[in-house]
Parts: structure tokens; sequence; C-alpha cells
DNA sequence: GCCCGTGATGAGGTCAGACCACTATTATAC
DNA sequence: GTATAATAGTGGTCTGACCTCATCACGGGC
């Protein structure tokens, strides 16, 4: 029979370096907002060449794992997770992602989660959605300010939803559709509408309302995206209907 | 006086990588599955070092978005869009990802995802299922292949949703749940009760009940979380059941 | 005394070229 | 004809030098 080399990919050296600092972060040695060794020294102790200490640290940055700054050093990153900033816009050009398809997931699982978090929130929840609620009535004036509370919102339900998974994804999705909302934003003649609607979603969250949080939910990215003029278009398919593709 | 060597504002070479193929995707230059020229040519196209050049693949190869093969060449991501492998992995050890979050991301968006088949599927889409439905009573006795067409019927139903993104997502976390299911697939002793499940989630969207696939994957996805006793912690008191339910 | 330029320091970024390892194909031996 | 061996092509790794950037301490000028 042909010999069966199969060697186990622990081989590969960017691997072994996404393994160490996986592990470094399982038992707590790194916490998020961690600084890791200079890459000269921590090369010499993972007793591999630079060059591939490089790469897989490049490859942790490109997951969004690290953060690295030119000059200062590499971290691990802190903020809230997110896949990959570009990853969703490549994968856009790669298979040819629509804008309405992003509404549509930001529909299913905002309203979702906006029915968790009212089963779930917490109390500091509640109290900080009520602040981002008056701050969005006080920044009637100011679309961009308006635009930030209005983002820190959802941003808070995500949280009080319980499941990081899920806020990790509505992130990503969110900040692909963020540019684009800048743009549109200050043609915007429904920010009272807008605010209203924001604290009645904040109420029903409050007073533990599952279905009612989804339905307002559901209604208020349906305005918003009629307010793009996002609509999804007519049902003509230019279907690529590519079975195969699922091998 | 020594001139300052004033270089283009070029950005960091690896965004320059990165930018360059991003443009010969969006221009139609790359496609899916395409290869793209040899390491040592490529880098003396772009006026870089080979060096640069690969830091800036394994970033979109972490991304997804390129798929390396050792001695045979680099080539453009042509399966389902699947964000980063290890990267919900990662992130799971970085936020503290629970299985049960997993589980509860998968169902909301199977479910939504099901009901979206319901209305948009179409005939081959329909067919293709079938055929898995078909090819899973009859690996009854193989708990592996039946593991292999479970997957490809859920694949399908991301395909016939018609939205790509939310595929994807799927794609992503089902992946990391992948190897957690192949432990205990073994055990199951429920496979038929599995198939006749997926064929009722087959008919409810062949025939178009938005509503109906949307429960009955609701009821499928807990089964199987049941069955792997990765039912999401109680608040207040301990289940008892669950070691029973497992059978 | 305070401010600001300037150099020293340490970190990541890039480069070049040699060499290693894997895969698939082709040539050769049997 | 089939199995083994040689080979070409491609990604993977190493070395070590040099470049660029961000920060901070120092010291002259105000």
């Amino acid at each position: 029979m042909p010999r069966i080399k199969h060697d186990e990919p622990t081989t590969h050296r960017t691997m072994q370096v996404v393994n160490h600092i996986r592990s470094l972060i399982e038992n707590g040695t790194l916490q998020p907002g961690d600084k890791i060794p200079p890459e000269r020294e921590f090369a010499r102790q993972l007793k591999i060449s630079r060059a591939s200490l490089r790469t897989g640290i490049g490859y942790l940055a490109a997951m969004g794992v690290m953060k690295i700054r030119h000059g200062v050093g590499t971290f691990v990153a802190d903020g809230p997770p997110e896949f990959g900033k570009a990853s969703l816009g490549m994968m856009g050009a790669l298979h040819g992602f629509q804008t309405w398809q992003m509404f549509e997931a930001r529909t299913i699982l905002e309203s979702n989660i906006a029915a968790l978090a009212a089963e779930r929130g917490k109390d500091e929840h509640h109290a900080a959605m009520a602040e981002e609620v008056a701050e969005m009535f006080a920044a009637m004036n100011s679309p961009a300010d308006f635009l930030i509370h209005d983002l820190l919102f959802h941003r808070i339900i995500s949280q009080a939803s319980g499941n990081p998974i899920l806020a990790s994804v509505i992130e990503t999705i969110t900040s692909a559709l963020y540019d684009k909302r800048r743009k549109t934003v200050e043609r915007s003649t429904d920010m009272r509408q807008s605010a209203e609607m924001h604290r009645e979603i904040y109420r029903a969250i409050r007073n533990r309302k599952p279905n009612e949080a989804r339905k307002l939910m559901e209604e208020h990215l349906h305005q918003a995206q009629v307010a793009q003029g996002q609509e999804r278009p007519p049902d003509k398919k230019a279907a690529t209907s590519l079975v195969a593709a699922v091998k």
C-alpha cells in the first residue's frame, strides 16, 4: 500500500503560534488588553524564527483577536468581539452580499435579541438603555450624535441578551452598515419618530415583554430600511442556483 | 544634508496586498476557485518582497477568503462563505462563549432561515433536500455518514434561504460545533427520529409553510441540544432530568 | 521655570536570498 | 502495465540586516 504520510497539522509554525497564544488566553495568562512580549524575544522563547512568529500573529490580528500597534507593541484585543472587520466587506465582494441581505440578517438577529433581552435584561441594562434614549431625544438636532446613541442603544440590548455570540455577529454586520448609514442619516426627517420607537422598545424590554420587544424591533428596523431605500428588490431572481456548490 | 527619503504615503504593505487582491476580486479578474500567481512572481509584479506578500495572503487566508495548499498553490475560496474557521473558537476562549450559547444562536438563525427557505426555496433546493433526507434514512447504521448528510441538509436550507450572509454565519457556528457533535453522535439512539424530523422539515419547506418550518426546526435543534446534554444551565433549580434524556 | 526640539530607545515593518517540505507529474525500471 | 524513482513547481521557514514609527528623557532657548 502507498505510504501515507498524513502528518498532523501541528507542524505548521503558524498554527503552533496560534495554539500557543490560544492556550495562554485560555489559562488566563493573557487577558484582553494585555501586551505580548516583543517579537524578537517571543520568537526566541518559542524557538522559532521571528518571521514565523509574525505570520502567526498576523493570522490572529486578521481574526481580530490581536491588535498590532507599530512602534508600541502587540496587544490582545479588548473591545467588543468582532469577527474580522474587513471580513464581511471582503466576503461581500466575493459572494455578492447585498445591502438588503444585511438588513434582513440584522432584523432577524436583533428582533430575537430584543426578545432575549426582555427575558434576561438586568437593572443596569435598563438604566443604560434609558440613558441612551434620553440622549437621543436630546440630540434631535444633531444627526451625528443621534446616530452614536442609536448604535450604543442597540449595543446595550445585545449585551442584555446574555448571548455574546449573537452580540458579536450583530456587531460585525452593524459596523459594515455603519458607513452607509452615516451618509444618509443627514436627510433623516424621522428622528423624532425613531426616538419614540426606541423608547417603546426600551419599555417593552424593561417590562419583560419579549414578544412585544421582538415585534417593535422588527418594525423599527423595517422603517430604518425603508428610510434608506434599501428594500429588497421585487422577487425577480437572477438566481445563480449552484446547488453543486454545496458539496 | 541627507534628504528625506519621501516615499509615497502607501499604507502598510499588508493592506496594499489585501486591497490589490480585493480589487481583483471586485472587478472579476479573480473568481472563487481561481489560483493566484506563484508567490515569487506575484511579489515581483507588485514590486514588494515575497515576505510582505505572504503577510497579506496570510491575512486573507485567516479571514477565509483565500485557501493555501502547500506544494500546490494559493486559491480564492470557493466553498460556502465562512468567517475565519478558528475565529469563533478563539473568540470563545477570549470572551467565554458557552456551548449553550452556540446552540441558542444556531436555533435562532436556523429556524428563521428555514422560514425564509420555505418562502423562497426553488425546485432544485427541494430536490437536493429530498436527496439528503433519503441518504439519512439509508445511513441509519452509520453515524458518521448520517452526520455528513445531516450537515449537508442544513447547508442546503441555508442556500435556499437566499441570504448568503445568514448562511455564512450559520456555517461558522456549525463548524465550531461539529467536533463536539462528532464525539456524541455515536451513542445517538434517535437517528430514526432525527431522520423523520428532517423529513418533516423538508415537507414544510417544500409546501411553503414558513411558520411550520420555523417551528419544526426549532424543535429539531432543541432535541439535538438535549441529546448532547448542552441545555442552558437553569438560573435556579438544577435539572436532574438531563441524564435521563440522553437515554 | 516652562516649552519645545532632538536624539536615544525599543517596538513593529520590510527586505533579500538561501534553503526546506510538500504535491503532482513524468521518466524509468521491472 | 504497474510500481518506483527522479524532478519540477509551489508554499514554508530561516537568518540577519536595515527601515519606520511612537515614546520619553534630556537640554538649550524663551
